[in-house]
Order: C-alpha cells, then structure tokens, then sequence
DNA sequence: TTGTATGCGTTATCAG
DNA sequence: CTGATAACGCATACAA
C-alpha cells in the first residue's frame, strides 16, 4: 500500500503538509497543494480511513441491523437509511439477523468493535437483546431503535403510528359499509402487532363490528396470510372484508380468495397495511395503509449522525403519520 | 472509550498478555487468562477493530456496491453474500449506486479507503467505471464482478448463463406449440440483455419462429414491460406468447394482459427470467427461468474472503446453470 | 506557511 | 510464560 510517507517523498514535503492539503485544512501554498495533488495522482494515494480513524476516534461509518431483508418493507427503509448516511458521507454496514437473538448480538458486536458512529436496530420479533450490549453500545455510539418497539430502551425511537393506521383501515371498510370483517393480524408478542391490534379493535368495537371469533395472528408472510384466510373465508356467513397486518398477508389473502374462487373486490374487500411497492404488482391493486418507509429510513440515518440536526432534541419518540393508500381491492358492500 | 490498557490495569498484567488472552495465542497461565476475562467482563471491554485493522492490515469487511436494492433480484443476492461473509467472520458494507457511475466511483472509493478485504461489484446499466479506480482496488483487494459483465475485468465473474437461461424459456414456448412469439427483453448495453438476446434468437430462429417487429428493449421495471406489452398486445394477429427478459417485466406483462381483458395463460402465455420469490405472488403464478441467486451472493462472498477455497483457481468465469420454474402462466397453445 | 514529533489502540517482536 | 516496546498510517499541537 502506498502510505501518506509516499506521497510526502514523492511531492517534496512533510507529511503534514499532505494531511493538510488532503483535508483542505489549514493555510498551504497553492505551490505545495498542486505538488501534492499531482503526487496523489501520480501515485493513486487513497487515505486510510481505518488509521485515520483511528486518530480521530470517529468511524464514519454507522450500522444498521434488520430481520430479513428479503421482507420487501426493509430494502426500501434500507434505502432511506443508506441516502440518509451518504448525505453526510457516511457508509452503512449492514447485518441481516433472521430474528435470531444469537446474530442480532453477533452483529451488534462487531458494530461496537468498528466503533461506529451509531447503530439503527430493528430488533426481531422473539429477540430479547441483550440488555448489556445495547447499553454498551449506547454509551459509544447513538443507538436508535426502529419499526419494532425495544422495550426498556430509553433512546431514539423511529416507527410509525401503528395504532393509527390500523385505525385508519378498519374505518375504511366501515365507511363502505361493511360490518362482518374479519382481521389476520401479526402476532401480538411484537409490538407492531400488539399496537396494530388496538387500532383495530378500537373502531370496530366502537361500530359494534368486532368480533372476536373472525380475528386470527399469524407471521409476517404469505403463507400465514394465505392459511388463516383460506380458514376464515370458509366461515359461513363469510366475512366481506378483511383487515391484514401487513402487505404481504393481505397478498396471502388474495391467493386465498383466488383459488376459492372468491372475487375481490366483488365479493371480498382487503386491505393491507406498509404500502410496500409491489402492492402495484398484484391484481388487484391493494388498497393499503402506506407508511413514509423511506423517510423513516433517512431520519434514522439523520438522527444517528447529526442528532442535533432534528429540532426537538427533547422528543425521543419519531411517530409517523400513516394514511389510506386506496387501491382496487375494497369497495361498498353492495 | 475503554482500552487495552484499561484491561491490563485491572488485571495486573501488561497488554501484550491482555492481547494474547483475547485472540488466544502464544501460552498464557491459566490464571491470568481468568484474571483477563474476568477484567474485560467487569469493563465491559471491546477491542478496537479499528485499531486492530491498521496493525494487521487486514479488516474483515468485504463491499458490495448494487445498482439498486428496490429490485428484487438484489435482496436474494444480497443475503446469500451476506451469509458467505458472515461464514468467514466477515462483515458487509452495502453500496446502492442507483447505476449511476459517479455514485459507483463514489462507494468504491470508500471502500478502498476502508481497505476492505474485497468488493463484489454489480455495475449499473450505463457505468463506465473508471478503470483506474478498478485497477487500484483491485491490486489491494479482489474484486468480483457480478451479474452484470464490466468489459475488459480481469478477475472473477459470477454470473448466470443469460444465454442458456434464454434459450430454455425459448424452447419451453416452442414445445408447448407457440410460434407468434414476442420478446420484451433489456437493452442491449447491458450484458444481461445483450446474452439473453441471442438464447432468444438462436432459438427462435432455429425453429423460424423468429419476428424481429415482436421484439422489443426496455428498461429492468415494470412500467416499461406494461408499456411495451400493451403495444404489442394490440397486434393483428396477437402473439400467443410473450418472452419476458426479467421477471418484473413479465409483472408488467401481466398486469397489461389483465388492463386488456386477455387471459393469462389461456389466451397469452408468459415466461419470466430471474426467479425472484414474488413469483409467487401474482396470479397466476409466473412461469420463469431461475436462477440460483442466493448461491451466486455466497459463492461471490466466499471468492473475495477465501479465494483459494474454491477449486478450479484458474477459472475465472463461474457460469451457472438456469433452469425452468413452471408456474401457471404458460400452456399449450389450443 | 511548513515541518517535527507525538500518540490513537492494537499486534508482534524481542528479551527476560 | 510474561512484559517492554516498536510499529501500523494518519492528524495535530507545537516549533520554526
């Protein structure tokens, strides 16, 4: 590798002088600057990050760990997060954990040792990280916690209003009419479902329209989605409408009701809730509660590398609004 | 932050011990050794990466720079890297360039500033990387170029045979007694579309199926395969079958079929080409030619980190094998 | 404006 | 077996 010294040797000056000329600091002869310059090129010279990292005790660099990123909602929080850093030159690490408690601390390690400048964490749905890593890293580094609710975490909190978006879908489908809706939500031991529960169970109930026995809590997949709905749709009298978790359950639900022969929206409205992108690939198109992902992304990306930047640095809680993103998978019960 | 001197203070002994204990070399009593991991438990200690990385001149970080994370051709490949990596202790910094060729400069430049181990490159569709920076990374790291060709590479490629993935959806059409054939494929300045092209032809050809004014170039999105569908859709006679050169394109494919009121796969048949797990999403589920995407991440992973692992040392092509993945999009022609 | 010298937190060499 | 100590490549305080 060729090193600063080279560089140095090759234009005829000090070390120093190249750091200098190299971070554009400090008062360097235009003289001295075009000889260093023209020795970078010469020689291909490209700074270390890692020693110069080293002396400056700051990385450049953040982290971020998610479940799966083959769940469509992360490659575009992702990508959010990613312009985010790279607004303020900052690169991502990125660590993919399965929900597996055992990687989440594997990644979450090896981020500390990095000494990154912060860490956005979606924790898994059964993960209960380790209390003393997080600490750790917290104390380090700015740590915050995305999606998912991490109980106990006192930092920065990213995610969008669940509740009310959930809420936002069940009046919806009470607007058009429909009263014998049945609901396929996540599991309640996350808080994405726990809190999406409530916003559905509070209209309904509010309508006189919940009923417990057409509510089923299943996985954030197809299958799950396409299981408990194919088990729901064959309940006589059958629902007119059902409220799924998340987009991709309500793509299980399409499935469902297209191989029972059950035409949506004619005899069957859904309704999703994420608004990922492909919700404009299935017919027909979902109507959604779509959520500003990659905004998210990049506020988390902010609020780790320029924390100051967000103007009430007291509130620690960055809820989102959600809204109605209407496709052709609803309409009035007729 | 604390250091390895802090630990050795609390242990009473000096950092080379503390050093030995924790990458567990050289002959240390076992005493010390529990006095070591005693101390660095009471301080919660971490060693520095950074620090590490710059004595050994090594850092356990391998690159990937994407064009774009939203296709979902990437996420797949993204954790098959991702595991290789992992596998070998190694982490992953991610690079989404957008294809846009200042970008890509931009992340290869971070990359090789951070010294990385090696960078698995996928170029955009209208990169010209500059072929210094190449050259430079390449001599401090290995590069691996992936999925799309970067003319005049020298070193490892990993990719699938596009002309025999090609050729097998050609084939497949022709058997099922389809001769009115419409290709909507990728541009040809990409290697992908460029290979796939000719396994379309040849075979098209071949059978004096092939219509150069059935064939159309687009873009890797939906919307172009909509649009290019919906044209070709209104031909007099319609093609009773369309070659799709992705699979998001064959979503577009359908979606035009659909907007037509033509019956997929009764009155139109369709064959996508990646193998993208949304396949299983649409309605009908797509007919495609698969390809071993999470494989490729690993092998492209492991190239980078344990180059010598992998047998044949001398070739520097590694080609796989596409197959077909019959869906309920094709049929024969009635 | 420029250069010299110190130290960032490790690993590794060399003595003891 | 253990401990001093010298780099690693850079940024920076201090001198000149």
């Amino acid at each position: 590798m060729t090193t600063i010294r080279d560089v140095a040797k090759l234009a005829g000056v000090s070390i120093a002088t190249v750091s200098r000329v190299i971070n554009g600091e400090g008062q360097v002869s235009d003289a001295l600057v075009s000889r260093v310059h023209e020795a970078v090129r010469r020689l291909g010279y490209q700074p270390s990050a890692v020693a110069r990292s080293l002396k400056t005790a700051a990385t450049e660099m953040i982290g971020i760990v998610i479940p799966d990123i083959m769940n469509p909602f992360f490659p575009e929080l992702i990508r959010g997060v990613e312009d985010g850093a790279r607004a303020e030159g900052y690169v991502t690490l990125l660590g993919t954990s399965g929900g597996d408690a055992e990687r989440e601390r594997e990644y979450l390690g090896h981020l500390g040792r990095w000494r990154v400048r912060g860490v956005i964490f979606i924790p898994g749905r059964h993960s209960v990280p380790d209390a003393a890593i997080l600490a750790h890293l917290a104390r380090q580094s700015r740590l915050v916690n995305m999606d998912r609710r991490l109980d106990g975490f006192a930092g920065d909190v990213v995610m969008v209003d669940n509740a009310r978006g959930a809420s936002i879908a069940a009046r919806h489908l009470l607007e058009l009419g429909h009263r014998r809706i049945a609901v396929i939500n996540l599991a309640l031991d996350s808080s994405v479902g726990a809190e999406r529960a409530t916003g559905y169970r509070s209209v309904l109930h509010e309508a006189g329209a919940y009923d417990e026995t057409l509510v089923r809590y299943g996985a954030y997949t197809l299958e799950s989605g396409r299981a408990d709905a194919t088990e729901l749709l064959s309940h006589v009298p059958r629902p007119t409408a059902i409220l799924a978790g998340t987009d991709l359950i309500a793509f299980g639900v399409l499935q469902a009701a297209a191989a029972m022969g059950i035409q949506v929206p004619r005899d069957l409205s859904v309704v999703g809730f994420d608004g990922i992108s492909l919700i404009e690939v299935v017919v027909p198109r979902l109507t959604t509660v779509a959520q500003p992902t990659y905004q998210m992304g990049r506020l988390a990306a902010t609020l780790v590398v320029r924390p100051d930047a967000e103007g009430d640095a007291d509130s620690r809680e960055h809820l989102f609004e959600p809204w109605l993103d209407p496709g052709a998978s609803t309409r009035p019960l007729s």
